[in-house]
DNA sequence: ATACAATTTATCAATATTCAAAGATAGCAA
DNA sequence: TTGCTATCTTTGAATATTGATAAATTGTAT
């Protein structure tokens, strides 16, 4: 496996590693967007705006347009949604697979001797 | 959008952006496998092992089983691999793009004035 | 007890995040 | 032109998080 790949897919999961960045790739999903909009949207203020969007311009996530004082951004690649579904995804899947842990340990729960309570919550910060 | 949802892709993210992680990651596609034979293709100290698995493990990316005085680990979710995929696929398309961007310049280059060398690297580390 | 496998802890350097202040740049009006 | 405003970006400083290394610890088998 090369390791340009490897380099590449660390600094990409990095620049998406931000709850602020999140947010404003999902905004951007529905088309581009001006700065001025996305600091509306996100209410924090627009120098923050800005530096989150510099992070995912610096790795060409986004890409920049201006127009008069104003500026628009867009996503280089829609593929990075797909990237952000199969988190959902692989959210979805570890909540079931929580859930169903949880009602098994009911049901057992009722005849035999108490379970130890050790739930962690799945896909989590450690405790 | 839920915040939780949000939070998690952060956590989730964060923990892929390493590249070590990305490397037991591939290396655990091909199944489980124990710290000991980790450590040895991986070429680093066990105790660094440890550590990068213990940030896996507590996303619950990994899970571990012990056998004897070895630790197996494997991915919880193979969707994961689905997720590095679609990284790669975007590192493919980027590198498309960089390529035939600069054939056009050179194309260009032949008859027109000498166009501006701004060529930055797709998906890189900022200058 | 000894050896082996794995983890945890401690420490320090390197990065990232946040907030506020200061700097560009384009549009517009007197 | 000059000055003013709106939009966006950059910088600096304080804080927090993450990374790498080595040392100490736990657990299991012989």
């Amino acid at each position: 496996m090369h390791d340009s790949l490897r380099r590449f897919k660390t600094e990409f999961f990095k620049a998406l590693a931000h709850p602020t960045r999140i947010r404003i790739l999902e905004l951007l999903r529905a088309g581009e967007m001006s700065v001025n909009e996305l600091q509306t949207k996100l209410e924090i203020e627009s120098s923050g705006v800005s530096q989150q969007l510099a992070v995912l311009r610096n790795r060409n996530i986004v890409e920049a347009r201006k127009e008069g004082t104003s500026v628009y951004y867009r996503v280089r690649d829609p593929q990075v949604f797909e990237l952000l579904d199969v988190a959902r995804r692989i959210f979805n899947a570890a909540l079931i697979d929580t859930q169903s842990m949880l009602e098994q340990l009911e049901e057992e729960g009722a005849s035999e001797d108490p379970p130890e309570r050790t739930t962690r919550r799945a896909y989590a910060r450690a405790p």
